[in-house]
DNA sequence: CATGAATGAGCCTTCATTCAT
DNA sequence: CATGAATGAAGGCTCATTCAT
């Protein structure tokens, strides 16, 4: 296991190789899944010996640690909601919807099932997953939320709640997207806008 | 592996055992998980013999398989639409929400959890989820929303991803519960009172 | 890992197994040392499979633990004070010389060695070493010499150095034929007669 | 490897970095044992990197030797016959057994004990162990007393077996130690004394 | 049908050794 | 000469599955 170095360019190795094994792995997970993948598999697949990802990595279990960070970083980066205007309530919405529906589609899609499957086993993973990830998320939103309401431009629910069911309808998607769900996988840009608008005037008829 | 007897109380005794065999090895995996379970593990569970297991079961994969058939069933039984008046949009509404909240909660979620993480791997467990539990529930739900559409009771929404959506919360939810959100833990039969105004009426101010 | 049946047929077939495995890794131990030794090489011995061993034996230090068991249980046969008359001192000493210097010879000695590199490597061994072979036949002997010094018989000396350095002498002539000495080897029998006079005059010539 | 240097210099340095590294391994050896030190705890311990003890040291096992060579130097400047007068019969006796029961002792005990598990199973150390410390002693020792026989100081016993007798003594007392004897333990320093009386008077009555 | 001992393929991991820099 | 990253062989151990009793 390598310790970071204080030589930056030992330091920018360290972090290449490192990366390299993580992209490999992630490959192979995606592939075959996270037990069925052997540590060969890795090594073949990142052109290295197998002794050499135990000189970066503890465990193979540490190797999903690592891809898990990697793709919370990058979607971190990607769902971003600082940059938004808070007085725009429509587009914000719309960016908190739209932004972790493509961020957690596409080409990461089948890493983020295998990675989910092992969130859902492993009890370390799971509670990351929540304190990193989830967590954070709604601890963000709330406060907007809170002052949407007391601008009376949403109605005074429950916030906890609420920003739990938004939430959830995006992972709710997510997941039945990942079940082979057909019209999904079809129509998923349309689901922004849909959402947005379903969340905020609702299904009910205007009509009473 | 046992082939189904035409004698009756053979069949009986057959059906007994493995009930006996996937109670026990629903318990274990509901504890341990599905791979770190052993086959010991459950014969143990069950107080019969390893062998015995593959009398009734094809192989470790099977007993998943056949839990998977047993929840299924169960759930089935516990929700159930049709006894439901389709002219009360709200009535109606509010179970198609409460029933599968209910259903995959509690004593349940455990080993739904489990199930999950082996779904979300295991190709032929996916498919069978999806066409035996998600999509009939969305067929099922069709017609009787499109019905309110003709009756003009609620927006003339896309059907497919209105039920969606709303499954989706549904599903998303229950993974919000499972990953340790202890608001949702804490609150969770205020939830389907709660989600059948949101999804109705929306969450936008009246006042424009 | 077999628990004992209280089945005494099963005890039997285990107790054999056991054995039997017991034997063969003794024979490659000796051959081969213990680290160089694999459990494959175990197996192949005994003619069975690899798995097979784990069946009996939690892993591979018990094997060692099981043939010392075996060993101290042989030499404890072999090696009993009780039976020889304790007012026979020059017989008495004989034997306490002579059973150890014959118990561990011979066929014994390869095993003998091995165990011995491992008794000084591994704490537990050695404890148990000392505790149920070195200690118990000093405690043993002591009371014996503590009579005969009653009986002034032999000099008033400290018992338990006395002792020390008599088991210390039959223990330090095993090692030196371990090591290789062909004197001792040539000359094994000739030790107890000889040992005994030299412990119980002394070398020094009776003319002062 | 490297081959001595004509350059002196460089023998010198050669030397000293050989020595650093002997110290560290034996110090790693003495703490874990040989086989469960690894070459990384050596280098860690000696402050320099794997690679270079292969530049002083053909191989793990050549450590072992160069401590076995080392330790052979001390011990053979610590035991030192040939500065005793061998005219006093006790005084030589004493030190021959006070020596070695010192040199083995304290500090190096550890060291000893790991060592002596290594001579139990590598032949190569065990013949070089015989010869170039056991036998050579023996050897040293004979015509002393022999001498003192053709003296009529002591009896004319067969010498080869009394010198194996009391090198086997002293051995002995070592390995009890060494198992962990506490009343040795205790009482080390009294053995020469001790020792020296019990071989030339023996143990028996001086009444008949 | 029940049993549970036996099987053996296969995986993670370690670590002595090498060698390019 | 020093470094330490890379290598890859090897081994202990697990466990799903089989089958003789």
């Amino acid at each position: 296991m390598v310790t970071p170095a204080p030589d930056p360019i030992q330091a920018q190795l360290i972090a290449a190789r490192r990366t390299q094994i993580l992209d490999a792995a992630a490959k192979v997970f995606a592939e075959k899944g996270f037990h069925p993948t052997t540590i060969k598999d890795i090594a073949k697949e990142a052109g290295i010996a197998d002794g050499t990802i135990y000189h970066y990595f503890e465990n193979k279990g540490a190797l999903l640690l690592g891809i898990f960070d990697h793709m919370r970083a990058a979607v971190t980066r990607e769902v971003n909601f600082t940059t938004l205007d808070p007085d725009d309530l429509r587009g914000f919405l719309h960016a908190f919807i739209s932004q972790p529906l493509q961020a957690l589609h596409a080409d990461r899609s089948e890493l983020f099932r295998i990675i989910l499957a092992e969130i859902m086993v492993n009890r370390d993973l799971r509670e990351r997953y929540y304190q990193q990830m989830l967590e954070p998320t709604l601890a963000l939103a709330e406060p907007i939320f809170a002052r949407w309401v007391a601008q009376r431009r949403i109605k005074p629910l429950d916030m906890r709640l609420t920003l739990r069911a938004i939430s959830g309808i995006i992972f709710g998607l997510i997941l039945e997207s990942i079940m082979g769900d057909t019209t999904l996988e079809a129509r998923w840009d349309e689901l922004p806008d849909f959402l947005t608008d379903l969340i905020l005037n609702g299904l009910g008829s205007d009509q009473p």
